[in-house]
DNA sequence: CAGGATACGGAGCTAAGATTCCGTTTGTCA
DNA sequence: TGACAAACGGAATCTTAGCTCCGTATCCTG
């Protein structure tokens, strides 16, 4: 059940049924007696980290400095993610799954922060052009690059970076860098 | 061969050797004539981007303006990778390969990009923390978003609000957004 | 053109891993 | 305590995909 769920988690995309069932503690008929298949053990631990997601947005849309909040759900979403090796690799292996049933909790999670976003943006804290497919997109990226090997890439630094990227002013399309 | 090696690139990383046999148009007799196993076949297409990123950094370098040389390096690697799915798949899923034969390759980019990332710093261009470390972190972070799937999200977006970040001035550890 | 060498194609072998199935254990109600 | 039901465990099955092997086709060389 969670526990298995959670377990899973942290293991690789790689993980095989016998194995979780074995973490878990249970033999592997009752995995499947709670998940018919892998694919339905996937998308609800998905569910469960877009539920919870939604839920760091919500707890971050009462911070007062509107910079501040937007700041805070993307720290702490990654924060949420980090070591989570089994989320990544099905966000990224979900080429074309997709992932039923996670509608409710994405319209949540999409909502609060559209609505986190328009306020900075207002308030002029954040390029006027951010949205929310921007938001999942560098969100995206920062955490596709927590398993990135090489040196001691930190992730925090990938956010800070894009941070700085996303509060900068708005550049007119003929004083982009590239 | 070639050919061969350039059809699975196209290809997601799940592709199997016999459609990409079928692809290239040979048999998967000849396919195994050329790389040993399917590891080798990555490592040959890794090996190949690599160089490629070598030669758009040392292209690159010609560029007069250093902000600008460091902005083109990212797009036309960027672009480089654009739609090869098997380069992005193999850079994911390398969580513990470790891609023998590319030490070369990888040293010559590593030399010329912080090279770039010099001159950008010392013109004041770029946040002078940068390092190439950072450039590698956030380029992967760029590429893996490019199969984003929700919404038009787009690459050149994020590869805009990266290097705004990368450009921008350097923060003190006490005025860090988050 | 004969003989050997080189390269090819692809059926079939094997391993790995998801899923099924059934005998057993545990829990519940009279 | 006995009988039925619900939940379990894990061996056995089925499927998929990497890889091997051998008969065939193509190319030299004399």
């Amino acid at each position: 059940m969670s526990s298995g769920r959670e377990l899973f988690a942290r293991d690789g995309p790689e993980a095989q049924m016998d194995e979780i069932a074995a973490r878990a503690g249970v033999g592997i008929g009752t995995v499947y007696r709670h998940f018919p298949t892998k694919e339905a053990l996937l998308t609800a631990m998905v569910r469960d980290r877009f539920q919870e997601f939604a839920e760091i947005a919500t707890l971050a849309e009462d911070t007062v400095d509107p910079q501040h909040a937007l700041a805070t759900v993307m720290r702490r979403s990654a924060e949420a993610v980090e070591g989570d090796m089994g989320f990544q690799l099905a966000m990224m292996g979900s080429n074309e799954l997709e992932w039923e049933g996670i509608e409710e909790q994405k319209a949540v999670l999409s909502a609060v922060v559209t609505r986190i976003i328009r306020r900075a943006v207002d308030a002029g804290v954040v390029r006027n052009d951010f949205t929310f497919e921007d938001f999942g997109m560098v969100m995206c990226g920062i955490t596709s690059t927590m398993y990135y090997k090489p040196g001691g890439a930190d992730w925090r630094r990938h956010l800070a970076v894009i941070l700085d990227g996303v509060c900068a002013p708005t550049r007119q399309a003929d004083e982009q860098i590239a």
